[in-house]
RNA sequence: GGGUAGGUGGCACAGUGGCGACUGCACCUGACUGUAAAUCAGGUACAUUAGAAACAUCAGAGGUUCGAAUCCUCUUCUGCCCA
C-alpha cells in the first residue's frame, strides 16, 4: 500500500507498505545484481548503513545459481539473509546490456549466457515464474530497453511489445501468486514505461500501462546515453501520466543530482550501479565533491574520505590508507570505499525524506547541489 | 685464476642486419547511470616543449655495412660452474 504523507511541487514523500515491511520514500535501493553487494559488503553492513530495499537481478540469478535452487532454498531472503524488502529487475535491462549476446522475438528474448555461452530463453511467463522463485517483494515487468539513439519507428514497435509483454507479464503474476506453493503469494508487479526520448510515445505508452492496474510504474530507458536535459525532460513529461496513487520508480539513476532533480519531479524510488561500482574504482562521494582515491595527491592524506562522515570507512581510516589498500588491491580498500558511498546515498534520501517532512525540500535541494560542485573544484574535481 | 651465460625504458622480459624497439608489471590520468564491469581506455622511458612536431636511446669505446640493439674488436659490470 502506498501513501503520501507530503508534498511540495511535485516531490513526495510517502511510505510504501510490503510483506517485508515499509519502505520510506523517497528511497535508494541498493544494487546488489548476484544476490550480492559488490565489494564484500554483508547483509549486516546493509543494516548499519541503512539500506532499505536490496536489487538483485532475475537473469543473474536465473543463470546462476539458478532460480529453482533459491527457490528450494526458501527464496531469496532466507537464501541470502535479508528480510527488508527485495525488488527484482526483470533480465529486461539485460535485453540491452547484453546486445551482442541476444535475439528479440515476439515471444520472448533468446540469450547467449555471458557465463558459458548456453543458450537462455526468457519472455514474459518465464521472467515471472523467475521471479516468483526467488520470491522477491517487488517484481520487475519484463520489458525491452532501446537504446536513446535508437530511431522512432524502432521505438514505436518495441513500445507496443513491451505492452504486450506487460499483459502477459501481469497475467502469469496472477496467476502464480494463486498458487499454493508460492512461497510470497503476494509479491508486488511494477510495469515499466519506455519510449526513448520520445514525450509522445512516452505519454502514450503511460497511459496504456496505467490501464493494466499494476502496484508500481517505472520508467526505464533513461540515462543510457541521452544527455541530462532530455532525461530529466522526459521525467517531467512522464511522471504526471502515471497513476498518482501508485509509487513512481526511476530505473538506473544515478547520481546525486540526477537523485536530486528526480525527486523534485516526483519520483519515489532509485536504483544505481554508480555507488557501488565507483567505490571498489576508488571514486567517492563527499558533500565537497566526488575525489578519485587513486590520484597521487591523496598518498599522504591523513583525511577521512568526507570530513565529518560517520560511515565505518571514515570513521577511522585515513584516504592515505585506504588509497594504499586499493593500490595493493586488497579486498578492505573497496569494500570501505563502497560502504562509505551507500552510507553516503542513503543519509542523502534520508536528509532528503527529512526535509520533505519539513516542508523545506527545494532548499535542501539547492544547498547539497551548491556544496558537492562548490567543493569539487577545490578538491580538483568538477 | 679457468670456463660459461648475459648486460635493452622504474622492474621483468622480447627482439639477433631495416627498430625512432614487443609485451607484462609499476606509475600517472580518464571513463563507468535497472552491473558480461575489483573492468575498460589513454598516457609515461634523455634533454627541450603548454601541446604538436622534430630530435635521442639498447653497458662503454672503436670498427664492418647503404643501414647495427642485432656482426667484429677491446674495455667494463653481473650471474652461474670449476679451482
Amino acid at each position: 500500500m502506498y501513501r503520501i504523507l507530503k508534498r511540495e511541487g511535485r516531490a513526495k514523500r510517502a511510505e510504501f507498505t510490503t510483506v517485508h515491511g515499509v519502505i520510506q520514500t523517497p528511497v535508494f535501493m541498493n544494487v546488489g545484481t548476484v544476490a550480492a553487494i559488490k565489494g564484500a559488503v554483508s547483509t549486516e553492513d546493509l543494516e548499519q548503513i541503512g539500506t532499505q530495499v536490496e536489487l538483485s537481478n532475475t537473469y543473474h540469478l536465473h543463470v546462476r545459481p539458478g532460480d529453482r535452487v533459491i527457490r528450494e532454498l526458501g527464496g531469496l531472503h532466507k537464501f541470502m539473509s535479508w528480510n527488508k524488502p527485495i525488488l527484482t529487475d526483470s533480465g529486461g535491462f539485460q535485453v540491452f546490456s547484453l546486445a551482442g549476446l541476444r535475439r528479440i522475438k515476439e515471444e520472448g528474448v533468446y540469450f547467449h549466457s555471458h557465463i558459458d555461452g548456453r543458450k537462455i530463453f526468457m519472455g514474459p511467463e518465464e521472467s515471472m515464474r523467475i521471479q516468483s522463485n526467488l520470491a522477491s517483494t517487488i517484481a520487475m515487468a519484463f520489458d525491452e530497453c532501446p537504446a536513446s539513439t535508437a530511431e522512432r519507428k524502432y521505438v514505436e514497435d518495441s513500445v507496443a511489445r513491451t505492452t504486450r509483454w506487460l499483459a502477459r507479464c501481469k497475467r502469469e503474476m496472477e496467476r502464480l501468486n494463486s498458487l499454493d506453493d508460492t512461497i510470497n503469494k503476494k509479491q508486488l508487479l511494477f510495469a515499466i514505461n519506455q519510449g526513448a526520448v520520445f514525450d509522445d510515445i512516452r505519454i502514450e505508452h503511460a497511459k496504456q500501462i496505467a490501464e493494466l492496474g499494476c502496484d508500481g510504474y517505472a520508467l526505464g530507458g533513461l540515462a543510457v546515453g541521452e544527455s541530462h536535459e532530455q532525461m530529466y525532460h522526459v521525467i517531467e513529461e512522464t511522471v504526471p501520466w502515471l497513476p498518482a496513487d501508485k509509487p513512481t520508480y526511476l530505473m538506473g539513476v544515478g547520481t546525486p543530482a540526477n537523485i536530486l532533480e528526480a525527486v523534485e519531479r516526483g519520483v519515489d524510488f532509485f536504483d544505481c550501479v554508480y555507488p557501488t561500482r565507483n567505490g571498489r574504482h576508488g571514486h567517492l562521494y563527499t558533500n565537497r565533491g566526488k575525489i578519485n582515491l587513486f590520484n597521487a595527491k591523496y598518498e599522504l592524506d591523513e583525511r577521512p574520505i568526507d570530513e565529518g562522515c560517520p560511515c565505518p570507512a571514515c570513521r577511522r581510516y585515513s584516504r592515505a590508507y585506504i588509497r594504499h589498500l586499493l593500490k595493493a588491491k586488497e579486498m578492505l580498500g573497496m569494500r570501505l570505499c563502497v560502504l562509505h558511498n551507500l552510507y553516503f546515498y542513503n543519509t542523502m534520501m534520508t536528509e532528503i525524506r527529512d526535509a520533505l517532512d519539513e516542508g523545506r525540500f527545494a532548499e535542501y535541494k539547492r544547498n547539497k547541489l551548491h556544496g558537492m560542485q562548490k567543493a569539487g573544484a577545490e578538491n580538483g574535481n568538477a
